[in-house]
DNA sequence: GAAAGATGTGAAATCGATTACACATAAGGA
DNA sequence: TCCTTATGTGTAATCGATTTCACATCTTTC
């Protein structure tokens, strides 16, 4: 069904149809006639049509890392809630952390009908920093810094550096409580390409620890992949290799998680058979470990499980949302003055649990 | 930059660019001025217009309730990898569990250029049928069974049947244990309105408890959304009406961790304040409680922390992957044959702890 | 009653690509 | 030599919508 027949089938000409739909000068007689036609036919417009001849798609295209994460949808539901309010739709691309597939999906969206995109970041590399610069349409990053475009991104150092401050004081309380300061911090990364969590959070927390007095050992730090499963590997490694770890400080708290993971299965190996039956072994190999686990991020579905770990709080909503006004100021109002954005945090301690 | 362009710069007709993008006729003289004022711009030629003209994208559109799943994520991890294999690109769309907006966003990619659209189902509205009758383009059905489209489903019933047997040989052996015919089974579930779910997977499971004897009252049946928060607060409701809550079957892994955080909180208020410090209470708590929690979906984010509970596994990569498949069947080779494709489960219990 | 303005209408151009077609030219086979 | 066949090339039609433009018609307003 084309335009042109709906014209022909309601008498009219295909201008006329589309003044119907658009709102336009047309007859009461003429509408009815129209609508009628629309109705029996069940007529829906070509949408790529239209934007081909309008350039204006009310679409935004999202590219993400991967799907399976709490903080990406968080992001996702900000820009969601600003787009539909203002009669935008969105579209997700996931790379599924391969940034090779990052550019592709930038350019299927720069060429296909979306009116802006959002990049929620995690390696910028030149080939971004070009894509960036010369895009036919306006792109927004999120979670990274970047000068080649409007950018939202948190205080990943800020935040790291909190982090390392409240694991020093954690370790000497240990230390003062057993008199003796024995006990080591690990701390599992990733990697420096990415500036974010790779860099800046790092840096921060060694400064963090630093500013105590305390520092990170070469050989108490790993460099891993976003998910759990690496995270476990590497603190299962760190954990048979080194015994004197009291804390696995973690980049997120998806690492955090493989952390805990290790270290219940590590531990188990050395808890009285008799001590609890299998599989409800956790809480007395957590107690008698004396091995704590810090991430970022704060993952709500660990916190229910776990009871939560010291981790901190992003606004990942929070950027979705700014992010996305952003990018519609510049869609819509033309915006020129190039924005870049650095967000907040808070701090997390596991709390009493407590009804909710 | 458009074709037109680049042919003027390269002294040609936009059938000769156009015949050197595509692999047509160009006499090796042309070609390489073509290239290279191609390569001086930058240009890159307009997908909405070449799909316009040859009604082939090379894309899919993926309609999925929500983001942030380990299910889903499986999903559409298994379609992305049949996918790209075979040179099309996927694009998402969450609709947040609003199946209102699933309407909007399957007519978006009806009207959008996608070659053909894969619904990972929740609830099958008339609307939705209506949709998948007179849908341009080809549509598979993941996750719930239609006769309106190709489908491809999970045995929910009998991953039910299999749980419901579970659970109940798991009370008998307590109530031989303790001497006691006491406790009882609760059951968070979700709305009717999702088949697959709320209806086969719960009947599965109450004619799994009948086939050992077992019923599930009225009063110890809740039914929440798919989301851990939901989950916990109908568990706490439960644990706080009834006393004699033996075991909570929840209707998703999801669902089962909020009933978790809820046995943790619960539990806490009967426990001696002094069993142990903060936060490191959770296994006395889930020793002693003496309340189990299964669930559906074998998440291992999940097992990780927790050691695992009672859960099925079912083959969602591999649901993607046939997903995509069927669909590509139909949009490359015109397959007609409609096909509807039930998977298997697998039943999952909690394993002793070992490396892996 | 004439000018100005609002309301309606369809033909045709347009968006940016692909491709059928007509027409060259060169090479190979009889 | 003549007839196929393969290789190149540009013009123009096409995809399905929107929108400009020219032209009607019908109200106002002075």
């Amino acid at each position: 069904m084309t335009i042109k027949e709906i014209a022909q089938l309601a008498g009219v000409s295909s201008a006329a149809v589309s003044r119907y739909l658009n709102g336009g000068y047309v007859s009461e007689e003429k509408k009815e006639q129209i609508r009628k036609v629309i109705e029996e036919t069940g007529y829906q417009p070509s949408a790529q049509a239209r934007i081909l001849r309008t350039k204006k798609a009310c679409l935004v295209g999202v590219v993400v890392p991967k799907i399976n994460s709490e903080s990406i949808s968080r992001v996702t539901a900000g820009i969601e809630q600003v787009l539909s309010r203002r009669g935008y739709q969105m579209l997700l691309a996931s790379t599924d952390n391969d940034p090779g597939k990052e550019i592709t999906y930038l350019k299927l969206f720069e060429n296909y009908p979306v009116d802006g995109i959002i990049l929620i970041g995690t390696v910028i590399t030149t080939g971004h920093k070009k894509f960036l610069k010369d895009s036919k349409v306006p792109v927004v990053v999120v979670g990274q810094y970047t000068k080649y475009a409007n950018c939202i991104y948190h205080d990943d150092y800020g935040a790291g550096k909190a982090m390392g401050r409240l694991v020093a004081a954690e370790l000497k309380k240990a230390w003062k409580e057993t008199g003796e300061s024995r006990g080591k911090i690990a701390y599992i990364g990733v990697t420096k390409e990415d500036k974010a969590v790779g860099v800046s959070r790092e840096d921060g927390f060694r400064s963090g620890l630093k500013s105590e007095g305390m520092l990170l050992e070469p050989d108490y730090v790993k460099t891993v992949e976003f998910t759990m499963d690496s995270g476990y590997h590497a603190a299962l490694e760190l954990l048979e290799q080194k015994q004197d770890i009291r804390i696995i400080s973690c980049a997120t708290d998806t690492i955090a998680a493989g952390a805990i993971e290790a270290i219940l299965v590590y531990s188990r190996q050395n808890v009285p058979r008799s001590a609890a039956d299998s599989g409800t072994r956790m809480q007395y190999v957590l107690n008698h470990s004396g091995i704590r686990v810090t991430g970022f991020g704060d993952n709500q579905f660990l916190k229910a499980v776990t009871g939560g770990i010291p981790t901190v709080h992003f606004g990942y909503k929070t950027s979705g949302i700014r992010g996305a006004e952003l990018l519609l100021d510049v869609i819509e109002r033309g915006e020129k003055i190039p924005i870049e954005m650095k967000l907040g945090f808070r701090l997390e301690e596991p709390q009493e649990r407590e009804k909710r």
